[in-house]
DNA sequence: GCTTGACCTTCCAATCATGGGAAGCCCTAT
DNA sequence: ATAGGGCTTCCCATGATTGGAAGGTCAAGC
């Protein structure tokens, strides 16, 4: 199996087949006597491992950890149960950064006019202007 | 006022400053006798837009065309909502993206003993395991 | 046999926004 | 005079991925 075809496979793209090994994330793969890389199923399952924890937003360092503990017959589950609430509790503050800035812009958005004229409490906001010095603004 | 202290002012530090000048999101700056780049209040007013963008989620191309926006007097508040909107939207789609995510590994998780065992539905889920191949794990 | 096209190989560069650091100039205080 | 801090430019690194160039290899069709 040639790595497109492993690629087209496990859905991951050659190119990325190839970065996998050579941070060491995948072992070098044997080569068929043109050079070729050559992989089986068994690599193939692995590339979807990776792809799969790639999915749910795991880092590549955290997609290593969770394919040696995959690998690694002596794991417990709480090691990787681990990794996985770490991942979590990234992905639940990321959430809440988000979710702050689409409140405050929604906010934004739902004062502002959205017409011709050029006044725009958006604008108002990202210049630093108070509440204040928008109530005087006639001054 | 030299860059360092528009950076304190301004909170942009004077990496970004010059960053920001490289790149044209910023108009080259005066320089001093020394060669030392030299800015007002208003730079740093305008430092502190581009630094509330940012905080926004922003990307520097939006950022640049708010900050367009806000200098052009011409401008109109219906423009800057349709940046804002689709900003929001933007980050609504990644918001609901990570939710999944996090709602995928909350369920795996919490199916998960996280006991010194082996077996672990996390790493069962990752390697693609159907739930058929779960229960019939005997064969 | 020779060309074409579809593979494969390696290596280098770009992305986005930011940080780190080197080498060297300028100014002030001791 | 020397030490220090700030400024300058330039290059490099990040993370994960994509793009591309230059060249080797293989199969099919003429």
């Amino acid at each position: 199996m040639n790595i497109g075809e492993a690629a087209a496979a496990s859905g991951v793209t050659a190119k990325m087949i190839r970065y996998y090994e050579s941070i060491g994330l995948l072992p070098e793969a044997k080569r068929s006597e043109n050079n070729y890389r050559v992989y089986d199923a068994r690599d193939v399952h692995t590339l979807r491992f990776i792809k799969r924890a790639r999915s749910l937003g795991f880092s590549m360092e955290e997609t290593t950890k969770l394919l040696q503990l995959w690998q690694n017959r002596a794991r417990t589950s709480a090691e990787v149960k681990q990794v996985a609430l770490a991942h979590i509790e990234d992905l639940e503050t990321r959430i809440e950064n988000l979710q702050a800035m689409a409140n405050t812009l929604r906010h934004l958005a739902s004062c502002c006019s959205g017409n011709e004229r050029p006044d725009c409490p958006i604008l108002d906001d990202l210049a630093g202007k108070t509440r204040k010095e928008m109530e005087s603004q006639n001054e």
